[in-house]
DNA sequence: GGCAAAACATGCAGGCTTGACTGTTTGTTT
DNA sequence: AAACAAACAGTCAAGCCTGCATGTTTTGCC
């Protein structure tokens, strides 16, 4: 009676999904195999069915799990901003883009795209992030929706930065991030003033 | 003595390459596998691998195949632009980041992140394309680049086309995307003008 | 203490992918 | 026409991935 049995369940499989994020950002999608997974976990292929019996199973878990690290990493980096300024904020939101997270993000999506049963997993979980991260950055920014062509400017920001991280993938592309997103952030200053 | 065995092995190597982009496109990078290339290419994988002998070979002239044709897709289509327009030059550079040619570029591009041997050989690639590509859309703009935030502006078009290509991956976002535009359109007119 | 169930370990079989090997046809050269 | 090279076809072995089946240990409960 060292340990509760649910509570070391919950810890596996929590491991299982570090794990399953972890091989996503080293080796991509086709490298990320359950084989690489329960290795990287310290535990046996056993095991690794007995929580999750089907790879589907274990990547919507890691899924779900990452979704909620992206959330809170942002959240976090968030509340360590006190005052609201454009120029910050928009730093903020580019570094949740970059990192490591993202790419994982980014392999599953487009892994998603022709697996059938990712795809219908994720649609409607992906639409509820996407919700709260235009939530989010509306809160960072003090836009105020009501007023023509915020929202728009707002949405246009969070594709961009999608769109940088793309650019970001094969090789480092801060330099030139930086001097878009200071044009950028002029910009939308603009349209929220 | 019908068809010249070199004219011959240029049209299978089309072939190939064509079905590969193909498998690209249905399939995604890892359901890419010789044998179905092969297969759609209606060829034996004896054929094939006298062509490419290994996998890395026939992905990597794929590439090239890839980037030639996007390249002359958007150049088309820039040549049936007659009157220098904004709007519809931002609308004809969105098509060529939501077409299947940019899907499969993706695919490559993310698998590349994780196999040296791809991002060796893509990174150059990649930069001379996206060369070209600034230069077609400041040509397209009737944009000039000696004024300032112009060349930032550009690059930031190019990279929201991106990360709006990437948001159509899973579900059709071209509603959001045309709001999106016409606010950025008339952005961008600004710091143009 | 004893028993059931959960957690975990290990080995195995089937399917798939890749690249190599051998043979055949078609084109080229002399 | 004869020898040679390239294009093409079919088959095979090795390795990997997934899921299952069978044990072993740990936990929960009586």
């Amino acid at each position: 009676m060292r340990i509760p049995q649910q509570e070391r369940s919950r810890a596996t499989q929590q491991r299982l999904l570090e794990a399953t994020v972890d091989c996503l950002i080293e080796h991509g999608w086709s490298g990320t195999t359950t084989t690489l997974v329960a290795q990287r976990a310290g535990l046996s292929r056993g095991a690794q069915l007995h929580h999750y019996p089907t790879k589907a199973a274990l990547v919507l878990a890691a899924v779900e799990h990452l979704a909620a690290r992206r959330a809170e990493e942002i959240r976090v980096e968030a509340a360590a901003l006190p005052v609201p300024e454009l120029d910050r904020a928009v730093e903020l939101l580019a570094a949740a883009f970059t990192g490591p997270l993202y790419v994982a993000a980014l392999e599953i999506w487009v892994a998603a795209r022709t697996d059938a049963l990712l795809r219908t997993a994720l649609v409607p979980l992906e639409a509820r992030v996407g919700r709260e991260l235009h939530r989010l950055a509306v809160d960072l920014f003090g836009a105020d929706e009501s007023r023509p062509r915020v929202r728009e400017a707002v949405q246009a920001t969070l594709d961009l930065l999608r769109g940088l991280g793309v650019a970001n993938l094969l090789s480092d592309d801060s330099a030139r991030r930086r001097s878009i997103l200071a044009v950028w952030t002029g910009q939308l200053a603009e349209v929220l003033a």
